[in-house]
DNA sequence: CTTATACTGAGAATGAGTCTCATTACAAGT
DNA sequence: ACTTGTAATGAGACTCATTCTCAGTATAAG
């Protein structure tokens, strides 16, 4: 996914004024980070980000990610295999699920319709209010093969 | 969650014929983590574990449970935080859902309604097969604060 | 230009999870 | 009961993703 001129300024400035209310700049490092995520349109690993930009030390990439996940820019996304994947905050995307290769362990992203979310939406509150439980969102995985791991 | 007597008989007579399949044997300290797991009935940590099961070694429950992973007996539940938690395969139990806190990292089973599940499993494949994806299954987690957290 | 505070890189430290190895338990046959 | 092959076990060493530390650098505000 390759956005546009104006999509990432809109972008960029939101980033920047939820980092400024964290009293936190908006560098050329986070900056860096924030269009990689934005360019690649879907989760990443910690060791794709280090093949993309080799001259971002991984000790400031790790710290970028738990500080813009502290201003709500990023998330951590857990998938099937043991290393921890990152994409940008669903409000600054679109809200979608995840399709996880149980064989590779590729993520892909996928956006549902609108019916079904408010259908999901509701169901998930409904279980939710019996336990108390007081539900911010949801994600959903699907798990399976890929186009590639069948073959 | 205490299972009764006959649903243990047949759990654990399930759990050694899946074992037997994979050269395993279902040996005390096996049965003792199974037993833990039905007996808990969501999914625990591995600190979990070594609360519950003292004089079972960290590096004995690990094994335990990548071998029972790989017989189908258990699946790995990909938490919210950094640490993996452990529960009975889907079809030792029943198709079920999580409420995960973001706040203590609890998580507690759910079950949604068959009519939910079954647009849900029909979506599933609407989606999937449009990018060449072959689904084997899915989970929903829904992300909030559970009622202690609310206080 | 000063001061306060945030940022950065390099490497050390942490810790969940895995592996090794020597030993023990078990099942099946004799 | 004895042997033999194979699986299971405990203890601790080890790996490696992630976090922390620290010393030095950049930046905004007055």
């Amino acid at each position: 996914m390759v956005t546009t001129a104006e999509h990432d300024e809109g972008l960029h400035e939101l980033v920047e004024a939820r980092l400024r209310r964290a009293d936190l700049r908006y560098t050329a490092g986070r900056r860096a980070l924030v269009d990689l995520l934005a360019d690649e349109g879907h989760p990443v690993s910690i060791s794709d980000i280090a093949d993309r930009l080799p001259q971002l030390p991984r000790s400031s990439a790790y710290r970028h990610l738990v500080d813009l996940q502290g201003a709500g820019v990023v998330r951590r996304v857990a998938a099937g295999d043991e290393f921890a994947r990152f994409e940008l905050a669903e409000d600054l995307t679109e809200h979608h699920h995840h399709l996880l290769c149980v064989s590779c362990g590729k993520v892909t992203d996928v956006t549902p319709s609108s019916s079904f979310e408010r259908q999901v939406s509701r169901t998930v509150e409904e279980l939710a209010d019996d336990l108390g439980f007081e539900p911010h969102g949801h994600r959903l995985d699907v798990l399976g093969l890929c186009a590639g791991c069948r073959a």
